[in-house]
DNA sequence: AAAAAATACATTGACAGATGAGGTATATAG
DNA sequence: CTATATACCTCATCTGTCAATGTATTTTTT
């Protein structure tokens, strides 16, 4: 079962943050661990990535660098920044309150 | 704590058909009873509700008919259809599947 | 060696759901 | 008579998602 991205809508910084506080990390590689997470059942289309790492540095919850591969393609490194780790607290309280109201509200 | 919207977003539709579950009901009822089941953490906005109503009766989960009241405003009921109830057990498994799935995300 | 697939980044226009702001109307409490 | 509560509804706007498209390099297959 594949999963309405309608429900994942509001989580996706979220979820690029807690991948970034296991350490730094670039978009593809993201992209690959979400879809195996979730067992192949949920991956970020990568404008929806590209477009929430865009949204999270322009706010200052991550900071980037390029990467000096010498071999392979470019790859754009994240590192999550104090004011990023303070966010996800924040929105992983939301999320748990969230959750039980949901829980009530469906029954 | 108040909730973000889109945390909920995604979910709008499930809430109105688990309410109606539980018999015929009204767009201001419904909106009360979601604000006081939450503990006044969250309140669906009129225009997002009745929006609702729309997208659901357009697709066959709810129907409605004008109340028949001798006093006060008039209302306009709305019960869940068959489909209606097929479609609630589909989004509720959805919502288990997603909540798992973030729970793991989220770590 | 050529073709195909995988890696990796990025932008743009369109779409859907949520919502602020506005509107209509009736009944009741002060 | 005025304010508040009940009760419905619409529309323009905003935000996040995503299909489509593009660039460039490396690896694997034929």
């Amino acid at each position: 079962m594949s999963i309405a991205s309608d429900l994942i809508r509001g989580h996706t910084d979220t979820i690029i943050l807690a991948h970034l506080l296991q350490g730094d990390s670039y978009g593809y590689e993201i992209n690959k661990a979400i879809y195996n997470k979730t067992e192949q059942k949920y991956e970020l289309k990568e404008a929806t990535l590209y477009t929430a790492f865009k949204r999270l540095e322009d706010d200052g919850c991550i900071s980037s660098y390029w990467g000096d591969e010498n071999s392979g393609a470019r790859r754009k490194y994240y590192t999550i920044t104090q004011r990023g780790r303070i966010r996800y607290e924040e929105l992983y309280k939301e999320w748990n309150v969230a959750k039980e109201l949901i829980d009530r509200l469906l029954k």
